[in-house]
DNA sequence: TTTCTGAATGAATAATCATTCAGTCAACGT
DNA sequence: ACGTTGACTGAATGATTATTCATTCAGAAA
């Protein structure tokens, strides 16, 4: 049996909808434990005690331990790829599109701050294989924002730069958020951090004309540069 | 007994100078296995073995497996503080001395890639008080980044902007270089990298007036964004 | 009701390892 | 020579924990 989920991990469980629902429920328990305690120090038994359930029955739904990390690392990246997407649902103006994609991705990863850090922490306690799956994952969400960064560039409103770089460039500035926020909290609040880092990047990459519409989106938003509320959402001006 | 290198981790034994060896060569050991294996898998018997000593032996200059991994990460941060101040040495002009740090973090990082990432891996292991060195220690060592950032900012070089923020987003950018190798490997070399990097942060952050320097040291260089052989090295021409 | 299926339990198993410690050895001072 | 000191060894100990499996149990089917 497999689910549609990942289907390199295999269940002794016929029900696909209960698979669906046991396998959630694990991975939100064991999220918050490998994220506070780490991978190695969280047991099956800890997780199953989190979960209300009984330590046998993870291996009901899982072959292994490490099952239960990929499972879990897999949902942190979906989540990016779900809000990213959602973010930019309506926007055609390629940078508005870019600086709402960047916006959004920091918040992502504020909200799911210690998660984030458990990517880094933990992608490589998996096996080759398993790992493999997280990379062509992490590639996928890349390319949410690289698709951005074309689309600028396309329109003339980036130079031309290496496009894949400028995205894992952009991407480590929100993980840095999560990975570095013991200390960036002190200098600063989540909307400095984003407002900086979109200043930060426009100008390294906005050409002459790409400058003129960007006065322009900032004129057409509330304050400086917040890209939180859509224009189509007038309650918030 | 307490040794000058890491004042907190105590010894059995007595002659400072063995102490610091021997230490020296149990974590050129554990860098090496914990960075390909990690650390719970890597076992106490593991680095003897590797160091060519008995397990025992390793007690008699640590407390526990801890401060194993707290010395080896102390010891990959303090290749940074060594390199960075070497290549900087004898540099006045603020503007190449920035492109230098640069520079040289990049390649420290390549040089010790592995350690890198085990600094990402393995510093969340440690319990908050050894933890807080390593925090010390870091910080430490983004200072010789920033006071290169600050001089150019007060020479008029770059604009005014939050010099810690800008900070990470470097040193981030030099750690990715590590943490992403698997991917940035086949978009560019570590040459590559490095120019492309430095074209971006002296667009995002170069005055008029910078830029007039900026232009004039890239014409005092050998080929476009070359910060490695030094002007004081006419044999490199 | 009785049977059957498969989900769920949790005690038992089998390793694995950090840490200790009784004992060896070599060098040195007397 | 001989006793003392301190580095060093490595087998033994004691915990910890992933994984298994004999059982229980609830509900569907007959």
């Amino acid at each position: 049996m497999v689910t549609n989920i990942a289907p390199e991990v295999t269940s002794q469980v016929t029900d696909e909808a209960l698979v669906q629902r046991r396998r959630a429920q694990f991975v939100a328990a064991a999220v918050e434990l490998f994220s506070s305690q780490g991978y190695y120090r969280t047991t099956i038994q800890d997780i199953a005690r989190k979960a209300g359930v009984s330590s046998g029955l993870i291996y009901q739904y899982v072959r292994d331990k490490e099952d239960v990390l990929l499972l879990s690392l897999l949902s942190v990246l979906d989540s990016y790829k779900q809000e990213i997407p959602q973010a930019l649902a309506g926007l055609t103006d390629p940078l508005e599109r870019c600086c709402v994609a960047i916006d959004a991705y920091c918040r992502v990863v504020d909200q799911r701050r210690e998660a984030t850090v458990l990517a880094y922490r933990s992608t490589k306690s998996l096996s080759a294989d398993r790992r493999a799956l997280i990379k062509v994952s992490e590639l996928e969400s890349n390319d949410l924002i690289a698709a951005c960064l074309r689309d600028c560039i396309a329109k003339g409103v980036f130079r031309e730069v290496n496009v894949e770089l400028v995205t894992y460039q952009l991407v480590t500035f929100a993980h840095t958020w999560a990975l570095k926020h013991w200390r960036l909290k002190e200098l600063s609040t989540l909307d400095g951090y984003i407002e900086q880092g979109i200043d930060f990047f426009t100008q390294a990459l906005l050409t002459p004309k790409g400058w003129r519409q960007y006065r322009k989106l900032l004129e057409s938003r509330h304050s400086k540069a917040d890209f939180r509320s859509r224009p189509e959402n007038p309650a918030a001006e």
